[in-house]
DNA sequence: GTGAAAGCGCTAACAG
DNA sequence: CTGTTAGCGCTTTCAC
């Protein structure tokens, strides 16, 4: 009962009309009459007939398709993003080609397929880009926004948060609850939101008359940070508060020192995250951490993708939004003084 | 310095060969000698040629594009079959459509935009199908696989575990643990699997004299998990043992239990959820749980849909895999007797 | 091995 | 409002 490919033809003939109306009756401003409407929808109907978007794609050279490519679903925070965008597009009637790109080389791979399927948009989760490879895109005329990460390449618009600020929020709050021997875990190597968010740690550490004691790398992820945390706690003098560069990691430390370590948290040592994913809230969490305004990000990026695409001129945009402090039970409260 | 759109004409032109012979040139068995296909190679580094895949696709009609249905990303389970399954399809050199279809009308309208687009393919993952959607989809023969999800349809492939006989272990389980007033948490109204689960699991309790206390349901997410478990907590003789049908809802009901409720787990009560995600691990959570084999479950799934993308004749199937029980600390130890 | 030619299914002028 | 006519960029016979 297979009814596959039937064509606008088809149903021309059937309805007794040209080819080219059966099309006029499946655009949007379609000039045709009632009468013949009917009968090409009724023609349509018995055939089980779809205009084949891909011959539209060819013709209109537009694929209303924008492909989103993320580095890993493994962190709450981007799932979230994906799932926004998704609901996004499809309510712009566009396609999102999904594309998951491991760190490395396998970049230039998506951004070759990319170009092939002629999406006209681009969207990147945390994925570190290049100036080659970010050049690529704009030359091609591929409207292209980073989220969460940055390029030094002004022809591509990225969003993201004050990474840098949110830094200096969590070292000012370790350092005015009495913390002295204080670490950070970082997120990727290359990653810029991770060195942002470690500089602005560093300089409100050194606001404070601090300095980092400890650095270890968790990848972004929960295993390697319970990595990270085995080895920062098992010091000579361990630190007494860590900030890590996203909640998972914060999460996976507090594990740690919790239930291999025996630590109590706030008491023996504070933890600190960030982007606020849904987790961190959960009572047995309870993670101070800086808050994306995750919304916003996806809102503005989405928007802006869209702006780019439909319009020629729009300009590549850098957005910087503004972070919220959360402060919840992971970390001691400030001193009095 | 926009080079948008390079047609093989031009780089035939540049080339000085015919187009058709470009064309060769970028196809996996080309039949072209050395000599021009180093001409050809050259020309289109020179101007950045890339092969347009829609043209292609609709010469060929072969769009190699796959879709991914998914309810929802809240769930860390279908995060992760989504990641594996992309990386299959791009591994295998095909393009991933994602559609989030909430529960209703809208599947109706993604399969429609799926048809359209061609797809060659279609993943469902946890998507409750109506018969008519199903056998539209088998009508215009597309081969789909549907994911922990059942239909009352033959024309279409389902992998699943075997959700009654996880169930039937959970309630064994407690059973063993001398709990009595055992309570289950559903996911969705109409989810085949939720329902499988408490079919299962309501005939382990009776197998083991038991019967099933209280019902409540959660929609497999945690926030309406924490409000199912105020309200069985909230009984005037609460249940002493929950089990929910995932561990997203599992967990929700730990820490109503504990943070609110003031309860030990799993001296007070006794919590099980289903499908051994990654977080049910953690040390705070240690939780007792049916392990889904997400691993099989993948690789049945995707190489069954392309099997039936490659191979018109190979027949839907309908795969059900064994479960593991994970017998963590949120559950009682048996009683020894 | 290579070029010419005929489409794939649709949209978009252009006449009528 | 409707039909005719060109293509969109590519693959694919089919001769040469």
């Amino acid at each position: 009962m297979k009814k596959k490919g039937v064509t606008s033809r088809e149903v021309a003939r059937l309805a007794g009309v040209s080819q080219s109306a059966v099309s006029r009756c499946f655009s949007p401003k379609a000039s045709v009459s009632e009468a013949t409407r009917q009968k090409i929808l009724d023609a349509a109907k018995e055939l089980g007939y779809r205009p084949n978007s891909i011959a539209r794609s060819l013709t209109t050279r537009s694929s209303r398709t924008v492909a989103v490519v993320i580095h890993s679903l493994e962190s709450p925070f981007y799932s979230m993003v994906l799932e926004r965008a998704a609901r996004f597009f499809q309510g712009q009637d566009y396609h999102l080609q999904l594309f998951v790109a491991s760190p490395g080389e396998s970049i230039n791979d998506v951004i070759d397929s990319l170009i092939r399927s002629q999406v006209e948009g681009v969207l990147m989760l945390a994925i570190t880009l290049s100036v080659d490879q970010a050049s690529m895109l704009a030359d091609v005329g591929i409207p292209t926004v980073i989220i969460n990460r940055t390029v030094d390449y002004a022809g591509i618009s990225q969003v993201g948060c004050d990474n840098f600020h949110g830094g200096f929020w969590a070292a000012t709050h370790l350092a005015r609850a009495g913390h002295h021997r204080i670490a950070f875990v970082a997120g990727l190597a290359g990653s810029s939101t991770s060195e942002q968010r470690r500089d602005g740690f560093a300089a409100g550490l050194e606001a404070a008359g601090h300095t980092l004691a400890y650095q270890d790398i968790g990848h972004y992820r929960y295993d390697d940070a319970r990595q990270a945390a085995r080895r920062l706690l098992s010091r000579e003098s361990p630190p007494d508060a860590i900030f890590c560069a996203n909640d998972l990691m914060a999460i996976a430390v507090m594990e740690t020192a919790r239930h291999e370590f025996g630590l109590r948290i706030p008491e023996d040592v504070s933890v600190m995250g960030f982007d606020n994913v849904a987790m961190a809230a959960w009572p047995s969490h309870d993670l101070t951490t800086v808050a994306q305004p995750i919304d916003d990000m996806v809102i503005k990026a989405t928007e802006l993708l869209m702006h780019q695409v439909r319009d020629e001129e729009t300009q590549p945009q850098h957005i910087k939004l503004p972070i919220v402090p959360m402060v919840r039970g992971s970390t001691r409260p400030p001193l009095k003084c």
